[in-house]
DNA sequence: CGTTTAGTTGAGCATGCTCAACGGTCGTGG
DNA sequence: CCACGACCGTTGAGCATGCTCAACTAAACG
Protein backbone atom coordinates (compact mmCIF):
# COMPACT_ATOMS: atom_id res chain seq x y z
CA UNK A 1 0.00 0.00 0.00
CA UNK A 2 1.77 3.64 -1.29
CA UNK A 3 1.24 6.55 1.01
CA UNK A 4 -2.04 8.77 -0.09
CA UNK A 5 -1.76 12.42 -0.37
CA UNK A 6 -3.28 13.08 2.91
CA UNK A 7 -1.35 10.29 5.11
CA UNK A 8 1.59 12.12 4.45
CA UNK A 9 0.14 15.75 5.16
CA UNK A 10 -0.15 13.71 8.63
CA UNK A 11 3.71 13.08 9.03
CA UNK A 12 5.03 15.88 7.13
CA UNK A 13 4.04 17.65 10.46
CA UNK A 14 6.04 15.34 12.78
CA UNK A 15 9.51 17.26 14.73
CA UNK A 16 11.65 16.14 12.51
CA UNK A 17 10.10 16.39 9.09
CA UNK A 18 8.97 20.02 9.85
CA UNK A 19 12.02 21.27 8.67
CA UNK A 20 12.53 19.20 6.11
CA UNK A 21 12.90 20.07 2.58
CA UNK A 22 10.29 18.36 -0.38
CA UNK A 23 12.88 16.52 -1.79
CA UNK A 24 14.84 15.22 1.19
CA UNK A 25 10.73 14.41 2.35
CA UNK A 26 10.13 12.59 -0.29
CA UNK A 27 13.26 10.63 0.22
CA UNK A 28 12.82 9.60 3.94
CA UNK A 29 9.27 8.35 3.34
CA UNK A 30 9.90 6.69 0.19
CA UNK A 31 9.03 3.34 0.42
CA UNK A 32 7.16 3.68 3.58
CA UNK A 33 3.59 2.57 4.03
CA UNK A 34 0.67 3.06 6.40
CA UNK A 35 -0.72 0.16 8.44
CA UNK A 36 -4.02 -0.64 10.41
CA UNK A 37 -3.41 -3.13 13.39
CA UNK A 38 -5.97 -4.72 15.14
CA UNK A 39 -5.30 -4.95 19.84
CA UNK A 40 -2.74 -7.42 21.11
CA UNK A 41 -1.11 -7.67 17.90
CA UNK A 42 2.99 -8.32 18.59
CA UNK A 43 4.80 -5.79 15.85
CA UNK A 44 8.09 -7.01 17.15
CA UNK A 45 9.38 -9.26 19.84
CA UNK A 46 12.77 -8.49 21.80
CA UNK A 47 16.01 -9.61 19.54
CA UNK A 48 14.24 -9.03 16.25
CA UNK A 49 15.86 -7.21 13.30
CA UNK A 50 14.18 -3.77 12.54
CA UNK A 51 13.43 -2.75 9.62
CA UNK A 52 11.31 0.16 9.76
CA UNK A 53 11.13 3.03 11.93
CA UNK A 54 7.50 2.69 13.73
CA UNK A 55 5.17 5.98 13.92
CA UNK A 56 2.04 5.27 16.05
CA UNK A 57 -1.00 7.83 14.04
CA UNK A 58 -3.76 6.09 16.38
CA UNK A 59 -4.51 3.94 19.28
CA UNK A 60 -1.92 2.78 21.78
CA UNK A 61 1.10 0.62 21.47
CA UNK A 62 3.30 -1.05 24.30
CA UNK A 63 6.83 -1.47 24.61
CA UNK A 64 7.91 -4.37 27.30
CA UNK A 65 11.03 -6.71 27.94
CA UNK A 66 11.16 -9.82 29.58
CA UNK A 67 13.82 -12.33 30.80
CA UNK A 68 13.70 -15.58 32.65
CA UNK A 69 9.92 -16.07 32.69
CA UNK A 70 9.71 -12.33 34.05
CA UNK A 71 8.88 -9.17 32.02
CA UNK A 72 7.62 -6.01 32.49
CA UNK A 73 6.17 -2.70 30.53
CA UNK A 74 8.84 -0.02 29.57
CA UNK A 75 6.58 2.60 28.12
CA UNK A 76 3.03 2.80 26.79
CA UNK A 77 3.05 5.41 24.13
CA UNK A 78 0.21 7.20 22.53
CA UNK A 79 -0.36 9.44 18.98
CA UNK A 80 1.97 10.99 17.78
CA UNK A 81 5.02 8.54 19.02
CA UNK A 82 8.14 7.12 16.56
CA UNK A 83 9.51 3.97 18.32
CA UNK A 84 12.71 2.26 18.18
CA UNK A 85 14.45 4.42 16.24
CA UNK A 86 17.60 4.08 17.90
CA UNK A 87 17.76 0.89 16.49
CA UNK A 88 16.97 1.64 13.18
CA UNK A 89 19.53 4.61 13.50
CA UNK A 90 22.03 1.86 14.57
CA UNK A 91 20.68 -0.65 11.90
CA UNK A 92 20.53 -2.78 14.66
CA UNK A 93 18.14 -5.53 16.47
CA UNK A 94 15.56 -4.37 18.87
CA UNK A 95 15.60 -4.29 22.48
CA UNK A 96 12.07 -3.98 23.53
CA UNK A 97 8.87 -5.83 21.95
CA UNK A 98 6.39 -3.76 21.12
CA UNK A 99 2.24 -4.81 21.32
CA UNK A 100 -0.78 -2.64 20.14
CA UNK A 101 -3.45 -2.69 23.02
CA UNK A 102 -5.89 -1.39 20.93
CA UNK A 103 -6.76 -1.33 17.42
CA UNK A 104 -4.09 0.83 15.95
CA UNK A 105 -2.27 2.92 12.90
CA UNK A 106 1.11 2.88 12.02
CA UNK A 107 3.29 4.63 9.48
CA UNK A 108 6.35 2.17 8.63
CA UNK A 109 9.18 4.11 7.08
CA UNK A 110 11.68 1.77 5.81
CA UNK A 111 14.94 2.28 8.28
CA UNK A 112 17.47 2.18 4.97
CA UNK A 113 15.36 5.63 3.41
CA UNK A 114 15.68 7.32 6.68
CA UNK A 115 19.43 6.55 7.41
CA UNK A 116 19.70 7.44 3.76
CA UNK A 117 17.89 10.97 3.97
CA UNK A 118 20.11 11.70 6.90
CA UNK A 119 23.17 11.26 5.73
CA UNK A 120 22.55 12.78 2.37
CA UNK A 121 21.05 16.25 4.39
CA UNK A 122 22.37 17.52 7.49
CA UNK A 123 19.03 19.71 8.56
CA UNK A 124 17.96 16.50 8.58
CA UNK A 125 20.09 14.92 9.93
CA UNK A 126 19.58 16.98 13.40
CA UNK A 127 16.65 16.97 13.52
CA UNK A 128 16.20 13.06 14.03
CA UNK A 129 19.42 13.61 16.78
CA UNK A 130 16.89 16.12 18.51
CA UNK A 131 14.38 13.42 18.27
CA UNK A 132 16.63 10.47 19.76
CA UNK A 133 17.94 13.40 22.28
CA UNK A 134 14.27 13.97 23.43
CA UNK A 135 13.61 10.30 23.85
CA UNK A 136 16.65 10.06 25.86
CA UNK A 137 15.40 12.55 28.26
CA UNK A 138 12.28 10.81 28.34
CA UNK A 139 13.47 7.93 29.38
CA UNK A 140 15.82 9.33 31.75
CA UNK A 141 12.84 11.35 33.29
CA UNK A 142 10.98 7.88 33.64
CA UNK A 143 13.88 6.43 35.41
CA UNK A 144 14.17 9.20 37.75
CA UNK A 145 10.22 9.11 38.09
CA UNK A 146 10.66 5.53 39.53
CA UNK A 147 13.49 5.73 41.57
CA UNK A 148 13.24 8.80 43.41
CA UNK A 149 9.34 7.87 44.09
CA UNK A 150 6.90 5.49 45.45
CA UNK A 151 4.24 4.13 44.13
CA UNK A 152 1.82 6.48 45.47
CA UNK A 153 3.93 9.40 44.73
CA UNK A 154 4.03 8.46 40.91
CA UNK A 155 0.01 8.01 40.94
CA UNK A 156 -0.27 11.56 42.49
CA UNK A 157 2.02 13.20 39.81
CA UNK A 158 0.71 11.37 36.60
CA UNK A 159 -2.93 12.54 38.03
CA UNK A 160 -1.40 16.44 38.02
CA UNK A 161 -0.10 15.41 35.01
CA UNK A 162 -3.26 14.58 33.01
CA UNK A 163 -5.20 17.22 34.92
CA UNK A 164 -2.48 19.70 33.17
CA UNK A 165 -3.02 17.83 29.68
CA UNK A 166 -6.46 17.99 30.03
CA UNK A 167 -7.05 21.78 30.69
CA UNK A 168 -6.17 22.22 34.43
CA UNK A 169 -9.85 21.42 35.04
CA UNK A 170 -10.43 20.21 38.30
CA UNK A 171 -12.21 16.48 37.19
CA UNK A 172 -10.27 14.37 34.49
CA UNK A 173 -11.03 10.98 32.43
CA UNK A 174 -8.36 8.39 32.95
CA UNK A 175 -7.53 8.04 29.39
CA UNK A 176 -6.58 3.64 30.04
CA UNK A 177 -7.98 0.95 31.79
CA UNK A 178 -6.81 1.25 35.52
CA UNK A 179 -4.85 -1.94 34.43
CA UNK A 180 -2.84 -0.14 32.12
CA UNK A 181 -2.63 2.52 34.22
CA UNK A 182 -1.04 0.54 36.52
CA UNK A 183 1.52 -1.24 34.53
CA UNK A 184 2.41 2.32 33.25
CA UNK A 185 2.87 3.56 36.82
CA UNK A 186 5.22 0.49 37.69
CA UNK A 187 2.62 -1.48 39.66
CA UNK A 188 0.63 -3.70 40.23
CA UNK A 189 -3.51 -3.25 39.48
CA UNK A 190 -4.11 -4.32 43.69
CA UNK A 191 -1.15 -1.21 44.75
CA UNK A 192 -2.98 0.72 42.05
CA UNK A 193 -6.02 0.80 44.40
CA UNK A 194 -4.66 1.00 47.35
CA UNK A 195 -3.03 3.75 46.11
CA UNK A 196 -5.79 5.61 44.84
CA UNK A 197 -7.44 5.12 48.30
CA UNK A 198 -4.76 6.83 50.00
CA UNK A 199 -4.87 9.80 48.41
CA UNK A 200 -8.34 10.42 49.17
CA UNK A 201 -6.64 12.36 52.00
CA UNK A 202 -5.61 14.53 49.56
CA UNK A 203 -8.90 15.34 48.23
CA UNK A 204 -9.03 12.43 45.09
CA UNK A 205 -12.29 11.23 44.25
CA UNK A 206 -12.02 8.36 41.99
CA UNK A 207 -15.45 7.20 40.22
CA UNK A 208 -14.49 4.71 37.56
CA UNK A 209 -12.42 6.64 35.00
CA UNK A 210 -13.68 10.13 36.56
CA UNK A 211 -11.43 11.03 39.07
CA UNK A 212 -12.16 14.64 40.64
CA UNK A 213 -9.89 16.73 42.62
CA UNK A 214 -11.29 18.56 45.33
CA UNK A 215 -8.18 19.96 47.33
CA UNK A 216 -5.49 20.32 44.78
CA UNK A 217 -3.38 22.59 46.70
CA UNK A 218 -2.72 19.38 49.33
CA UNK A 219 -2.19 17.02 46.23
CA UNK A 220 0.15 19.11 45.00
CA UNK A 221 2.10 19.51 47.92
CA UNK A 222 2.02 15.77 48.34
CA UNK A 223 2.96 15.37 44.79
CA UNK A 224 5.29 17.95 44.89
CA UNK A 225 5.81 17.71 40.71
CA UNK A 226 9.08 19.11 39.19
CA UNK A 227 10.29 20.31 35.79
CA UNK A 228 13.16 17.91 36.10
CA UNK A 229 11.42 14.58 35.99
CA UNK A 230 7.53 15.63 35.16
CA UNK A 231 7.53 17.08 31.28
CA UNK A 232 4.30 18.88 32.17
CA UNK A 233 5.04 22.36 33.01
CA UNK A 234 3.73 25.78 31.95
CA UNK A 235 7.54 27.20 31.75
CA UNK A 236 7.41 29.67 29.24
CA UNK A 237 5.51 29.16 26.09
CA UNK A 238 2.90 26.74 25.14
CA UNK A 239 3.11 23.38 26.63
CA UNK A 240 2.48 22.25 22.99
CA UNK A 241 5.14 23.97 21.79
CA UNK A 242 7.54 22.38 24.45
CA UNK A 243 5.75 18.75 23.63
CA UNK A 244 7.27 19.39 20.32
CA UNK A 245 11.05 19.83 21.31
CA UNK A 246 10.92 17.72 23.34
CA UNK A 247 8.11 14.83 22.42
CA UNK A 248 7.78 10.79 22.64
CA UNK A 249 5.31 11.34 24.95
CA UNK A 250 4.83 7.76 25.79
CA UNK A 251 8.57 7.34 26.98
CA UNK A 252 8.03 10.80 29.22
CA UNK A 253 5.09 9.08 30.95
CA UNK A 254 6.26 5.44 31.34
CA UNK A 255 7.97 3.91 34.05
CA UNK B 1 43.73 26.68 28.16
CA UNK B 2 43.97 25.72 24.07
CA UNK B 3 44.06 21.73 23.52
CA UNK B 4 48.00 20.56 22.43
CA UNK B 5 48.75 18.78 19.52
CA UNK B 6 48.45 15.29 21.67
CA UNK B 7 45.36 16.17 22.87
CA UNK B 8 43.38 16.31 19.71
CA UNK B 9 44.61 12.67 18.87
CA UNK B 10 43.17 11.17 22.05
CA UNK B 11 39.85 12.44 21.16
CA UNK B 12 40.16 12.40 17.33
CA UNK B 13 39.43 8.45 17.63
CA UNK B 14 36.58 9.11 19.69
CA UNK B 15 33.51 6.99 18.01
CA UNK B 16 32.01 10.10 16.60
CA UNK B 17 34.70 12.02 15.38
CA UNK B 18 36.39 9.13 13.29
CA UNK B 19 34.33 9.62 10.44
CA UNK B 20 34.54 12.81 10.36
CA UNK B 21 36.78 15.47 8.04
CA UNK B 22 39.46 17.92 9.37
CA UNK B 23 37.66 20.66 8.90
CA UNK B 24 34.62 19.56 10.47
CA UNK B 25 37.17 18.05 12.91
CA UNK B 26 37.99 21.49 14.06
CA UNK B 27 35.00 23.01 13.72
CA UNK B 28 33.71 20.47 16.44
CA UNK B 29 36.12 21.26 18.54
CA UNK B 30 36.84 24.88 18.10
CA UNK B 31 36.97 26.36 21.43
CA UNK B 32 37.14 22.55 23.55
CA UNK B 33 39.48 22.48 26.14
CA UNK B 34 41.14 20.04 28.82
CA UNK B 35 40.79 20.01 32.04
CA UNK B 36 41.23 18.17 35.26
CA UNK B 37 39.49 17.85 38.00
CA UNK B 38 40.05 16.56 42.15
CA UNK B 39 37.68 13.52 43.28
CA UNK B 40 34.53 14.79 44.70
CA UNK B 41 33.99 18.04 42.17
CA UNK B 42 30.45 18.97 41.03
CA UNK B 43 31.24 19.15 37.58
CA UNK B 44 27.26 20.08 36.85
CA UNK B 45 24.05 20.45 38.65
CA UNK B 46 20.51 19.16 37.78
CA UNK B 47 18.73 22.01 36.39
CA UNK B 48 21.56 23.85 35.28
CA UNK B 49 21.94 24.84 31.70
CA UNK B 50 24.52 22.89 29.67
CA UNK B 51 26.99 25.15 27.75
CA UNK B 52 29.94 21.74 27.17
CA UNK B 53 29.70 18.76 25.90
CA UNK B 54 31.62 16.48 28.39
CA UNK B 55 34.33 13.63 27.24
CA UNK B 56 35.58 11.57 30.23
CA UNK B 57 39.51 10.81 29.11
CA UNK B 58 40.38 9.41 32.69
CA UNK B 59 39.02 9.30 36.03
CA UNK B 60 35.49 8.36 37.00
CA UNK B 61 32.31 10.42 37.64
CA UNK B 62 28.89 9.51 38.68
CA UNK B 63 25.61 10.88 37.15
CA UNK B 64 22.92 11.67 39.73
CA UNK B 65 19.54 12.98 40.33
CA UNK B 66 17.35 13.92 43.53
CA UNK B 67 14.36 14.55 45.08
CA UNK B 68 12.22 15.93 47.57
CA UNK B 69 15.78 14.76 50.08
CA UNK B 70 15.94 11.52 48.36
CA UNK B 71 18.83 11.39 46.00
CA UNK B 72 20.33 7.87 43.55
CA UNK B 73 23.06 7.17 41.22
CA UNK B 74 21.83 6.88 38.04
CA UNK B 75 25.19 5.45 36.59
CA UNK B 76 28.55 5.90 36.78
CA UNK B 77 31.18 6.31 33.82
CA UNK B 78 34.41 5.16 33.24
CA UNK B 79 37.05 6.45 30.10
CA UNK B 80 35.94 6.70 27.63
CA UNK B 81 32.38 8.07 27.67
CA UNK B 82 30.75 11.56 26.87
CA UNK B 83 28.18 12.71 28.62
CA UNK B 84 24.81 15.14 28.65
CA UNK B 85 24.66 14.84 24.97
CA UNK B 86 21.72 14.56 25.15
CA UNK B 87 21.06 18.53 26.30
CA UNK B 88 24.11 19.95 24.22
CA UNK B 89 21.96 18.13 21.12
CA UNK B 90 18.42 19.86 22.32
CA UNK B 91 20.49 22.76 23.77
CA UNK B 92 18.26 22.83 27.12
CA UNK B 93 18.77 22.21 30.77
CA UNK B 94 20.78 19.20 32.59
CA UNK B 95 18.12 16.44 34.06
CA UNK B 96 21.22 14.47 36.02
CA UNK B 97 24.22 15.91 38.39
CA UNK B 98 27.33 14.54 37.29
CA UNK B 99 30.31 14.31 40.34
CA UNK B 100 33.91 13.20 39.68
CA UNK B 101 34.00 10.38 41.84
CA UNK B 102 38.08 10.30 41.20
CA UNK B 103 40.87 12.93 40.20
CA UNK B 104 39.44 12.88 36.70
CA UNK B 105 40.43 14.40 33.03
CA UNK B 106 37.86 15.78 30.86
CA UNK B 107 37.46 17.31 27.63
CA UNK B 108 34.87 20.58 27.49
CA UNK B 109 33.83 20.94 23.81
CA UNK B 110 31.27 24.15 23.43
CA UNK B 111 27.73 22.92 22.69
CA UNK B 112 27.62 25.35 20.12
CA UNK B 113 30.50 24.46 17.95
CA UNK B 114 29.07 21.13 18.32
CA UNK B 115 25.87 21.95 17.01
CA UNK B 116 27.12 23.78 14.34
CA UNK B 117 29.64 21.08 13.26
CA UNK B 118 26.36 18.52 12.65
CA UNK B 119 23.93 20.97 10.55
CA UNK B 120 26.85 21.77 8.74
CA UNK B 121 28.05 17.97 8.11
CA UNK B 122 25.34 15.18 7.52
CA UNK B 123 28.11 12.72 8.28
CA UNK B 124 28.97 13.86 11.67
CA UNK B 125 26.00 14.55 12.31
CA UNK B 126 24.88 11.02 11.49
CA UNK B 127 27.54 9.72 13.93
CA UNK B 128 26.40 12.07 16.76
CA UNK B 129 22.80 10.24 16.11
CA UNK B 130 24.82 7.38 16.26
CA UNK B 131 26.05 8.32 19.50
CA UNK B 132 23.17 9.41 20.97
CA UNK B 133 21.15 6.13 20.05
CA UNK B 134 24.06 3.75 21.86
CA UNK B 135 23.30 6.21 24.84
CA UNK B 136 19.36 5.37 24.34
CA UNK B 137 20.45 1.37 24.34
CA UNK B 138 22.66 1.75 27.27
CA UNK B 139 19.48 3.60 29.36
CA UNK B 140 17.41 0.63 27.84
CA UNK B 141 19.62 -2.30 29.12
CA UNK B 142 19.78 -0.78 32.40
CA UNK B 143 16.28 -0.61 33.25
CA UNK B 144 15.96 -3.44 31.79
CA UNK B 145 18.58 -5.06 34.13
CA UNK B 146 17.15 -2.94 36.74
CA UNK B 147 13.50 -4.47 36.57
CA UNK B 148 13.77 -7.98 35.99
CA UNK B 149 16.40 -8.54 37.84
CA UNK B 150 17.10 -8.59 41.67
CA UNK B 151 20.04 -7.53 42.81
CA UNK B 152 21.92 -10.61 43.21
CA UNK B 153 21.17 -12.12 39.95
CA UNK B 154 22.44 -8.38 38.89
CA UNK B 155 25.78 -8.62 40.87
CA UNK B 156 25.79 -12.38 38.99
CA UNK B 157 25.97 -10.84 35.82
CA UNK B 158 27.81 -7.96 36.49
CA UNK B 159 30.56 -10.15 37.89
CA UNK B 160 30.38 -12.34 34.53
CA UNK B 161 30.61 -8.76 32.43
CA UNK B 162 33.52 -8.09 34.68
CA UNK B 163 35.62 -11.83 33.87
CA UNK B 164 34.55 -11.20 29.60
CA UNK B 165 36.09 -7.67 29.92
CA UNK B 166 39.58 -8.84 31.95
CA UNK B 167 39.88 -11.82 29.75
CA UNK B 168 37.82 -14.58 30.70
CA UNK B 169 40.22 -15.21 33.73
CA UNK B 170 39.18 -17.17 36.09
CA UNK B 171 40.03 -14.43 38.92
CA UNK B 172 39.57 -10.49 38.46
CA UNK B 173 39.85 -7.51 40.37
CA UNK B 174 36.65 -5.37 40.84
CA UNK B 175 37.36 -1.72 39.45
CA UNK B 176 35.82 0.16 41.94
CA UNK B 177 34.92 0.44 46.00
CA UNK B 178 32.12 -1.55 47.04
CA UNK B 179 30.12 0.93 48.26
CA UNK B 180 30.87 2.26 44.94
CA UNK B 181 29.98 -1.05 42.74
CA UNK B 182 26.90 -1.62 45.21
CA UNK B 183 25.10 1.97 44.09
CA UNK B 184 26.18 1.10 40.62
CA UNK B 185 24.26 -1.84 41.22
CA UNK B 186 21.29 0.04 42.51
CA UNK B 187 21.65 -1.27 46.43
CA UNK B 188 23.08 -0.91 49.81
CA UNK B 189 26.64 -1.98 50.30
CA UNK B 190 25.12 -4.10 53.11
CA UNK B 191 23.08 -5.76 50.57
CA UNK B 192 26.03 -6.34 48.08
CA UNK B 193 27.68 -7.74 51.17
CA UNK B 194 24.93 -10.30 51.51
CA UNK B 195 24.35 -10.81 47.97
CA UNK B 196 28.24 -11.67 47.43
CA UNK B 197 27.66 -14.16 50.51
CA UNK B 198 24.75 -15.80 48.57
CA UNK B 199 27.04 -16.21 45.16
CA UNK B 200 29.15 -18.43 47.41
CA UNK B 201 26.88 -21.44 46.63
CA UNK B 202 27.95 -20.57 42.87
CA UNK B 203 31.85 -21.07 43.55
CA UNK B 204 32.23 -16.87 43.73
CA UNK B 205 34.91 -16.26 46.35
CA UNK B 206 35.55 -12.72 47.34
CA UNK B 207 39.12 -11.67 49.12
CA UNK B 208 39.13 -8.06 49.06
CA UNK B 209 39.06 -6.07 45.33
CA UNK B 210 40.19 -10.10 43.87
CA UNK B 211 37.19 -12.29 42.89
CA UNK B 212 37.86 -15.85 42.13
CA UNK B 213 35.12 -18.00 40.16
CA UNK B 214 35.06 -21.96 41.33
CA UNK B 215 32.05 -22.80 39.42
CA UNK B 216 31.57 -20.55 36.16
CA UNK B 217 28.91 -22.79 34.88
CA UNK B 218 26.78 -22.58 37.58
CA UNK B 219 27.22 -19.17 38.23
CA UNK B 220 26.36 -18.76 34.40
CA UNK B 221 23.38 -20.80 34.95
CA UNK B 222 22.51 -18.66 37.88
CA UNK B 223 22.71 -15.64 35.68
CA UNK B 224 21.84 -16.45 33.04
CA UNK B 225 23.41 -13.38 31.08
CA UNK B 226 21.39 -12.16 27.82
CA UNK B 227 22.74 -10.23 24.45
CA UNK B 228 19.27 -7.97 24.88
CA UNK B 229 20.41 -6.76 28.33
CA UNK B 230 24.46 -7.08 28.44
CA UNK B 231 26.57 -5.43 26.32
CA UNK B 232 29.56 -8.49 26.80
CA UNK B 233 28.64 -10.99 23.79
CA UNK B 234 31.23 -12.16 21.92
CA UNK B 235 28.64 -12.03 18.80
CA UNK B 236 30.66 -11.83 16.03
CA UNK B 237 33.81 -9.26 15.42
CA UNK B 238 35.54 -8.17 18.70
CA UNK B 239 33.82 -6.61 22.02
CA UNK B 240 36.27 -4.06 21.06
CA UNK B 241 34.85 -3.08 17.30
CA UNK B 242 31.09 -3.46 19.28
CA UNK B 243 32.13 -1.55 22.01
CA UNK B 244 32.71 1.53 19.34
CA UNK B 245 29.14 0.90 17.42
CA UNK B 246 27.46 1.17 21.00
CA UNK B 247 29.48 2.90 23.22
CA UNK B 248 28.81 4.63 26.47
CA UNK B 249 30.59 1.91 28.38
CA UNK B 250 29.00 3.32 32.18
CA UNK B 251 25.63 4.25 30.85
CA UNK B 252 25.35 0.55 29.93
CA UNK B 253 26.99 -1.05 33.48
CA UNK B 254 24.86 1.07 34.98
CA UNK B 255 21.69 0.75 37.01
C1' DC C 1 -29.19 -15.62 33.17
C1' DG C 2 -24.72 -17.55 33.45
C1' DT C 3 -20.02 -16.24 32.29
C1' DT C 4 -16.32 -13.32 31.90
C1' DT C 5 -13.54 -9.49 33.04
C1' DA C 6 -12.11 -5.22 35.74
C1' DG C 7 -11.65 -3.61 39.97
C1' DT C 8 -11.35 -3.84 45.01
C1' DT C 9 -10.04 -5.68 49.52
C1' DG C 10 -7.55 -8.55 52.79
C1' DA C 11 -3.73 -11.68 54.52
C1' DG C 12 0.79 -13.21 54.19
C1' DC C 13 5.30 -12.92 52.21
C1' DA C 14 9.75 -11.32 50.04
C1' DT C 15 13.04 -8.19 48.67
C1' DG C 16 15.55 -4.60 50.05
C1' DC C 17 16.26 -0.64 53.30
C1' DT C 18 17.55 1.54 57.89
C1' DC C 19 19.90 1.53 62.03
C1' DA C 20 23.30 -0.17 64.96
C1' DA C 21 27.34 -2.62 66.34
C1' DC C 22 31.76 -4.52 65.36
C1' DG C 23 36.33 -5.73 63.05
C1' DG C 24 40.02 -4.47 60.02
C1' DT C 25 42.97 -1.29 57.59
C1' DC C 26 45.18 2.75 56.63
C1' DG C 27 47.07 7.27 57.61
C1' DT C 28 48.17 10.79 60.81
C1' DG C 29 50.25 12.65 64.61
C1' DG C 30 51.88 12.31 69.17
C1' DC D 1 56.66 3.06 67.17
C1' DC D 2 52.43 3.09 68.79
C1' DA D 3 47.81 5.31 69.55
C1' DC D 4 44.15 7.26 67.76
C1' DG D 5 40.63 8.21 64.49
C1' DA D 6 38.40 7.74 60.06
C1' DC D 7 36.51 4.87 56.98
C1' DC D 8 35.36 0.56 54.55
C1' DG D 9 33.22 -3.61 54.87
C1' DT D 10 30.48 -7.02 57.26
C1' DT D 11 26.77 -8.87 60.14
C1' DG D 12 22.42 -8.82 62.61
C1' DA D 13 17.61 -7.16 63.82
C1' DG D 14 13.61 -4.86 62.60
C1' DC D 15 10.83 -2.50 59.25
C1' DA D 16 8.52 -0.82 54.85
C1' DT D 17 7.19 -1.03 50.31
C1' DG D 18 5.29 -3.71 47.09
C1' DC D 19 4.06 -8.45 45.38
C1' DT D 20 1.30 -12.89 45.35
C1' DC D 21 -2.69 -15.33 46.16
C1' DA D 22 -7.39 -15.54 47.10
C1' DA D 23 -12.08 -14.13 47.72
C1' DC D 24 -15.62 -11.16 46.48
C1' DT D 25 -18.38 -7.44 43.89
C1' DA D 26 -20.07 -5.16 39.96
C1' DA D 27 -20.62 -4.34 35.38
C1' DA D 28 -20.60 -6.09 30.46
C1' DC D 29 -21.73 -9.51 27.15
C1' DG D 30 -23.35 -13.53 25.11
Amino acid sequence: MVLRIKDTDRIRDLAFFRTASDEIFDEAVSGAFLQRFPAGTTLLMEGDTVDFLYVLLDGAVELGAGWKSRDSTLAILKPVSTFILAAVVLDSDALMSAVTLERSELLMIPGESLRRAMKSDPAFGFAVSQELAGCYRGLVRSIKNHKLRDSTERLANYLLTQRARQGGNDTITLPHEKRVLASLLGMTPENLSRAFSKLSAQGVAVDGAKVRFDKVQALERYARPSPLIDNHFPQGESQLGKAHTERQQGVLDAL
